[in-house]
DNA sequence: GATGAATGAGTATTCATTCAT
DNA sequence: CATGAATGAATACTCATTCAT
């Protein structure tokens, strides 16, 4: 690596950083006082950068929520990409993952509640681009769990089910608990673990195969 | 009734049919551009009048939309009011009951389906004000399921669980599908009878008291 | 007098009435909020009748105010035409004959101190014609005064001054004491002949001829 | 002072003149055309700057006005400020003084027709706020006249006389032949001088005392 | 005469975005 | 790279006036 290379570099960094400031601005003003009231002006104020600074890095406004939208959808995809499925062949084994899946994803919420808040709150009213994007995602996340559902159905560890709407009634549960207990803060007394627990509770025992 | 009585009362009728018509609009305009992008020229013009008179009948944007929002929560908690409860002594008492009062609602929000839409789309990005009624109707509705679940424990009906966590899984099991069928259409080949049907399965069986 | 006339002249009596009534109300609205921020609904509120009630009796907004305006100039032109001069021959004739005219005046005025605030406050923004009224007003009220002082220096019953000033000096003394006495209240503990008499007394002292 | 130092202090430069040029054009609108039937629009187009610049400057409408407002009422309070009286031991010393003091005024004034103009004619049917502000600071000038005037009294200079009557009436006199002269060119023909040397000598000889 | 519902022209203000320095 | 002054399109709301009943 020449000298160059490293100046370079250390100007690539250095843009990174503002980059990040300002994006990390936009997510605390957006959960603030969300995408319409929010304004150029008080992002840049936060950052204390001038109002033109701010087009060096993004294109726009509405371009700036589209990343922090992505950014929460990468981080969900991402934790439950990372879940390794164990072998899932007894109703013990599939708790389990649940349960860690459920957790993980509990957790990076939790570190994150301002994207959390924003996302539930926000990227529907933004524009229609974004509002087509969140419908992808829960029909994406709503088919891959009615897969889920028919796999577990043909391993016998769940009982029949309409499984698309099996899988929405999962999807819903999982986010309403997770708004009270990441945005809101009404179910905080209560442990992430026994939260987790109780979700994964219902789901088993609501689907469980008849006994032979 | 004299005949003064008459013109009045008759005047009256047509100022409310005029309300309701630029109210009416106002559900569809909102629904299709959601509240930020709506713009009141729209609105008059869907009903075919002069923008002043929209302000003869509302205050302005804001109070349209906040009337259209009670409207619907209204509809909403008239439904669950009317719901005349069984003596629920038993959990087929208990089956029947949550079927009857989730057909009313899917009645309800079905015949209704731009109110559903704004409800859930637009509510809480409109003002803080109306951002507070939706928290608090949430937390009215999480507390009520959360003493229905601690009675139906008492009775032996239901199993132990944390009874706030399952309220709120209920309501965002519900409150889920509700979206995908109404509003979306996702879920709308399957009678809604079978997709009630499923929520209270899912519910009632993931609930189940342990077999003495 | 026939019975229709008599009829018809009652009607006319009743017009009449409703028309002073709406310009009373109108006197209050101005005077209260001024011109510009008065609005037609709060004077027909006042009288009791609806909107388009009042174009019957008038022609507008502005049209209302100028009536009043002309009224108010009526009445003080009247008060000073109403005005016997005496010989005028002595100064202590003078002195009677301002003294009578300025009391008769703060009579009137008194009488109507909406008129009188309105004149002052408001009568110059109304719009060009007003404008141009006042203006035309003062200007013959200057040149009346200045060929009045012209006619009593003549007849050695006041000093050389320079006729013109000494005019609208007397007017800028007598409106200003006029509006501190009835429209401000700031003078009102003082008796009004004393007022007047102060205001005399400094017209005349300081005109005094020079004792031979 | 640094190169930054500078380039800031050229910039604000360069800021105040802005201000000071679309302050300049909104004297200019408010004269001709009445504070109410000034328009924004027509200030921004004298300077020509767009509609959005006007904003980065004065807050509204009503602020401008409420500026220009104080900019006439510190001309004229900081020309009596600036009065050094004499002595004013004798009358001849008092005539002198308030020669001079009304010489300085007649001069700010006439500099300035139009801020003149604007105070007369519209500053009190802007708003309660400027109509209660000019009405203290008439109030605050009567008292001040009134307390000259004992103090005058006092020394023997002045008659006795009601000395609140006495301050209202000289208030009086000097605000019309002041409107005349500077905004309505009715007394323009007249040296300034003289028309003062009018006004002194009207307030001394009306107010001579009685030879002992 | 009386009503009051309907009209629609008129305008101050905001704020995302651009670009000369 | 950074600045921040300038832009100007875009819109909710008011209220004097009209006219069908």
């Amino acid at each position: 690596m020449t000298a160059n290379d490293e100046k370079l570099s250390r100007r690539e960094q250095r843009r990174e950083d503002r980059r990040d400031e300002i994006k990390a601005a936009g997510v605390h003003i957006f959960a603030k006082h969300g995408y319409h009231a929010a304004k150029v002006s008080q992002i840049v104020k936060e950052v204390g950068v001038a109002q033109g600074t701010f087009y060096l890095y993004f294109e726009g406004k509405e371009p700036l929520f589209g990343e922090i939208l992505n950014d929460f959808l990468a981080m969900v995809v991402g934790t439950i990409a990372d879940w390794e499925p164990s072998d899932l062949d007894t109703r013990e084994a599939l708790r389990g993952d649940l349960t860690r899946v459920g957790l993980m994803l509990t957790d990076v919420l939790t570190e994150n509640p301002e994207h959390t808040q924003i996302f539930f709150r926000e990227a529907l009213t933004v524009s229609k681009e974004f509002k087509e994007m969140i419908r992808e995602f829960y029909e994406t996340l709503g088919a891959m769990l009615s897969s889920f559902n028919a796999i577990l159905f043909d391993r016998g560890l769940i009982a029949r089910r309409n499984n698309r709407v099996l899988a929405y009634m999962t999807i819903g549960m999982v986010e309403r608990v997770i708004q009270e207990y990441v945005v809101h803060g009404v179910l905080d007394d209560i442990p992430a673990r026994e939260v987790v627990e109780n979700l994964v509770l219902l789901y088993l025992e609501g689907t469980a195969p008849p006994a032979e």
